[in-house]
DNA sequence: TTCCTTTCTTAATCTACATTAATGCACAGG
DNA sequence: CCTGTGCATTAATGTAGATTAAGAAAGGAA
């Protein structure tokens, strides 16, 4: 277990890295991500403070996803140990959350996942830039702001 | 661990049902779906023989999706025991498999999602009615349709 | 401060997919 | 056998969101 301190912006994970960690957020704000064979960048999950991210790609296979500081921070590192005290209720629990998201993915609108993001990460709405938002809902920033805009009309 | 005959179309679990089980299927095939608040069934996935069926969901919460049959089937029921010899590689290969999907529908077309379908469920194709593919893929029959003829005529 | 880069917003146009509707087919029940 | 019911396909029209482009606002480095 060791703590690891960031600069904003310093990559903690590349994807292809094997044995990929996981990380305790202390303080701050982290991001991981995929980027498409076309280049685009898809948000995945944000991570601040008591928040746990990790890629899940078992340890004998590459890891998909990078992962990055969007605040200053402080991580401890854990080392993923297959055996041992490997909380089972807490990865089912991340199991369902997947799904859930899966689901709500194949349903959703922009409006509708911009929802999804408010009542998910209500903490960090003002501390993420907007085209990150955008991109953790698989639309663009115009599209992002267009939603915006109607919500802020109605109310 | 019981087994259970399964008439097609027969439902095996609800949405609702809390305890919900954990199903290897001998042969047949299920699906697993959700219904959005709209009425509309997006099906979360397929489980021909040698596949296990389960939702994610933790036993002290309501399972989100419906599981039946789409062919005459036999599955062997089992408890989800959360302590004992739970298989944590097994989950964190589930793990995996899901977040591949979440990146997936983020960033792809429908002619992606459905060379994704063919690859992941190549030996079922045949056996599902386009309609349900559709449903697995998130968009219309007639979109899938379009897709299928797109196809064809490349080769 | 000034300059430069990045981010956000607005508007015009374009495109993939949804919706609606009509048609042809297959198969199940009488 | 006829007749209904559900499925697949096609075509038309509609729409959410992508793309493109431009200007305004915000943040960093000198």
């Amino acid at each position: 277990m060791k703590k690891i301190a960031l600069k904003k912006g310093q990559i903690l994970q590349r994807k292809g890295d094997f044995n990929s960690k996981v990380y305790q957020v202390e303080g701050g704000l982290l991001r991981s991500y995929a980027i498409s064979d076309k280049g685009k960048e898809h948000i995945y999950m944000f991570a601040p403070e008591g928040w746990i991210m990790a890629d899940n790609a078992p340890p004998d296979e590459p890891c998909d996803l990078f992962i990055d500081a969007i605040e200053d921070s402080i991580v401890w590192q854990k080392e993923k140990d297959l055996q041992g005290e490997h909380d089972v209720p807490k990865l089912i629990k991340r199991l369902s959350v997947l799904q859930k998201r899966v689901i709500m993915l194949m349903g959703a609108s922009a409006l509708e996942r911009y929802e999804h993001f408010l009542a998910t990460y209500p903490e960090i709405v003002q501390r993420v830039p907007q085209k990150m938002i955008a991109s953790y809902l698989g639309v663009t920033p115009e599209a992002l702001s267009a939603v915006r805009r109607k919500r802020s009309q109605k109310e």
